[in-house]
DNA sequence: ACTAATCTGATCATACCCTGTATGATCAGCGCATTAGT
């Protein structure tokens, strides 16, 4: 089971997470909670989560981030047009400075690391599929497991950046020098 | 069409170690990120 060699057909293989569907009332908490702290920490969103909405945590982050996306939109476009939501519009800067507390770090033991960077050099695009097997294989949240690809594949990507190759950046110290 | 899921890149924050580096968490996205399910 442990070698699956399909070559070809990776098509399906990116599955994404299958689409929540917020009930209306799930959504009216949802917003309500946003009106009061659209930048809500992992504690709120948790407790949002577990009470009201009973899904997971990360589905409650994105939409947060979704809806944030939208909002700012909508503020631009039309400034006082939403009188009636002025409540909301006092996030000082101090108060957005005071943000509530991050998720606890994560902490990956070697061998947790092991796994993940096999499973990366395999495939820095795992559908969900892919991320919940690896999830369960290391025993942590998949969506952990989701953001390690994230920072991952940025930081390979910057790192790549950074040297493209030595030739090129031998002639421009070299240009450098003569100024 | 609407919006959840996903992506990159920048930045904040913390563990580990020696004040900097590595990396997990969070954020915006700008003629308003893109992709894709319902």
């Amino acid at each position: 089971m442990a070698q699956d060699n399909s070559p070809n057909k990776t098509i399906t293989m990116n599955q994404r997470r299958s689409r929540t569907k917020f009930t209306e009332d799930q959504l009216k908490i949802l917003i309500k909670a946003f009106h009061q702290n659209p930048y809500p920490g992992y504690a709120t969103k948790q407790r949002i989560n577990s009470v009201e909405i009973n899904t997971d945590e990360s589905r409650i982050q994105i939409w947060f981030q979704n809806r944030r996306a939208r909002h700012q939109c909508q503020k631009k476009s039309e400034p006082d047009e939403d009188l009636e939501s002025s409540q909301d519009q006092d996030h000082s800067e101090e108060e957005i400075q005071s943000r509530e507390d991050r998720r606890c770090r994560t902490s990956y033991t070697s061998s947790q690391l092991h796994t993940l960077i096999k499973a990366f050099m395999n495939n820095p695009y795992p559908g969900i599929d892919t991320r919940e097997q690896l999830a369960k294989e290391i025993g942590i949240p998949e969506s952990r497991v989701q953001i390690w690809f994230q920072n991952r594949r940025s930081r390979f990507h910057v790192q790549r950046k950074r040297e493209p190759d030595d030739q090129d950046s031998e002639q421009r110290q070299d240009q450098e020098q003569d100024l």
